[in-house]
DNA sequence: TTTAAAATCATGCAAAAAGGGGATAGGAAA
DNA sequence: TTTCCTATCCCCTTTTTGCATGATTTTAAA
């Protein structure tokens, strides 16, 4: 029985890509293709297909979005997340939202067709590259753990605000604001304000 | 006279998806394709093509200075920026490197055979979401113009250094840095380095 | 070559942040 | 229960910024 498979991607050149690769696989039986999240949906009132390639990068919702709806809808169905970066968070976060795979867009046709028929058997699937980056980032794990109030005091200094007015804003006394302020330095191993909004940043944790 | 085309993307898709958009056009002589600024480099010196498709993300040199670099060598070859973003930046970035042409990788057959033609007769050629999203930045034009110096003192402020040690790594007096520090915040009409930081990196600038 | 912009330097003051030291209360986990 | 984490609060000192208001010299463009 051939894999239905469907994809979603904006890259019209990689959709053309995977269609090349796997138009030779004869237990493939491919279904078709969406541009966005919301045609994906609309696509999914009508059909099934048993395994979704999706890109995270998409122009309406994110796929990392994407994939927690279709989950919930269709818990049936896999989902295999395609990628141009094997960024840690984003692995994660698909991962977390019940994709079955990650793979990197560089993969060759035998990588993919791997990921296809592993998840397809209901495993799950990670890219070499993926898996690297997975490991490298549970090695040193540099990314700072803030507290969900110390992120609020982050966001409102990144806003520019003052001690005095996130107080304010939060209700607090300038003094905890400030502690919340040393405790994010400190966490981040910044020497003042401007390098920890540049690292938080890119922890995109703004 | 087909015209010699050569790729350089480190995405395995995307060169397969062109390589199927194109194999049946009789004007395109297909020369192979490179992984990395490195080996793109190492081909040329062996053969060189009409026209490369240069990707802008690449895992060793980014597009932007290869396709400086190889127009330095070979002004002779055409180059046609790929993207999957049709970032402004990045589109004017290309462009005053000497690229000829920017395609966005969810181009179709028709546009990446036009782009194509175009640049081989020495035109220019950008995708319509490219040529769409200069003029909308030509209109409200809301990111700031900073200068040489301002951006190298931008982006020691974001890494932590204080207008003391950047004036000492500078080799000028504090009250100049203090004085570019005061412009950036007018330009970006910040009121303090946090919300310069933040802006400044939302634009791409550090 | 004239003009405009960029880069350089200065003084003084008020506001804010950085860095040091602590303290207390509540909740979750061990 | 005790320990750990989070969130809250306080005082003090020094450093750094932010803001105002000036000026001179390169450098680039018209």
């Amino acid at each position: 029985m051939a894999i239905k498979l469907f994809i979603v991607d904006d890259h019209y050149m990689v959709i053309e890509g995977i269609h090349s690769l796997l138009k030779d696989e004869s237990n493939i039986d491919w279904m078709g293709h969406a541009g966005n999240a919301a045609s994906c949906m609309a696509y999914l009132k009508q059909q099934q297909p048993d395994i979704i390639l999706m890109d995270i990068n998409l122009p309406d919702t994110s796929g990392i979005d994407l994939c927690k709806t279709v989950k919930e809808k269709y818990p049936g169905i896999y989902i295999i997340a395609l990628s141009t970066f094997n960024q840690q968070s984003f692995i994660e976060k698909m991962m977390n939202n019940g994709a079955s795979g990650y793979v990197i867009k560089n993969a060759t046709q035998q990588e993919l067709m791997e990921a296809i028929n592993n998840v397809a058997k209901g495993k799950q699937f990670l890219s070499f590259d993926a898996a690297l980056a997975i490991r490298k980032q549970e090695k040193h794990n540099d990314l700072p753990l803030v507290t969900r109030r110390e992120k609020e005091v982050l966001e409102l200094i990144a806003d520019g605000m003052t001690n005095n007015e996130i107080a304010q804003k939060l209700f607090i006394s300038i003094t905890t604001v400030d502690t919340h302020r040393k405790n994010l330095l400190t966490k981040f191993g910044s020497r003042n304000t401007a390098s920890l909004i540049k690292t938080a940043m890119q922890h995109n944790l703004i």
